[in-house]
DNA sequence: GTGTTCATGAGAATCATTCTCGCATAGCCG
DNA sequence: CGGCTATGCGAGAATGATTCTCATGAACAC
């Protein structure tokens, strides 16, 4: 356990299988998670353990190629993304993802950690909402 | 699940164990999980059963009067905080909390989501780095 | 004071994620 | 070219946090 493992991303050796999780995540629009992949993989045909379909997605986020989110539940949620920085819009009744880079939350973020003597900064932005189409077909029902 | 439960927050018999995490939470400074919450109960005398102490964690998280956080592992870590809304700049080294109040960021976010039609907006915002102690004391062996 | 209701506590159950181990395959060496 | 070795895979077990169940005890209502 001393932290870096591969020098570099593309150290591992290819395979079907973490091919297929690459291209299934390109065919979703939102974030779904492990477990959905996975059933989601065996409905294709292409069939991958569970666990690898962990490995895959541990190797892909490691790379910067998927995002993962936690939900409240603590559920992790994956979705291929630009390798650029960004942040995510996310509308919580049908999943529809927006990315948006946003400069001066960027620039705030290290600001205000420079101001309290913080270094090596990361920040984490999600902004949660319902999307047009959801607020107008089906508000939530009570 | 049909989402409003209690009509209002303090709608809950008050009880000895409730007030003893509150209490707990009040001294201490950082984010704690609900596993080390129950430990230090037990060390303190104060026999809180573990089920408990998650009732009470969602009881206080539902009032606003704590804050939950999901680490990269998927632990909830809780903390006490100030009931306005507000987010938070933690030490990943040693836990540290300061907490931040931020228009700008609000407004930002009100901002995006409205420019994509979303509406019932929440968000969240967290900013991880080293504190200047930490940074100076124990850098991160390689 | 008595009955009813709600919270508690202990342990079992659940669920996502990780680990273990044996097997298959890919790349390399002789 | 054949065999060797490392690496990835698959299935199921193990782990660990969180939630549920149900019987008991305490608090409120009358």
């Amino acid at each position: 356990m001393s932290g870096a493992d591969q020098p570099e991303g593309t150290a591992r050796r290819p395979s079907r299988q973490r091919s297929a999780v690459l291209a299934l995540l390109d065919d979703l629009d939102g974030f779904s998670s492990a477990q959905d992949l996975h059933a989601l993989l065996r409905e294709r045909g292409d069939a991958v353990g569970l666990a690898t379909v962990y490995r895959a997605l541990q190797a892909l986020v490691d790379d910067g190629q998927v995002d993962v989110l936690r939900g409240a539940d603590g559920e992790a949620a994956y979705r291929r993304c630009s390798p650029v920085h960004h942040h995510h819009l996310v509308c919580r009744s049908c999943g529809t993802t927006v990315e948006v880079a946003d400069p001066p939350v960027e620039r705030w973020a290290r600001q205000i950690a420079a101001e309290h003597g913080f270094a090596d900064v990361q920040h984490q932005v999600e902004v949660f909402g319902t999307c047009r189409a959801c607020t107008t077909a089906g508000p939530v029902v009570s």
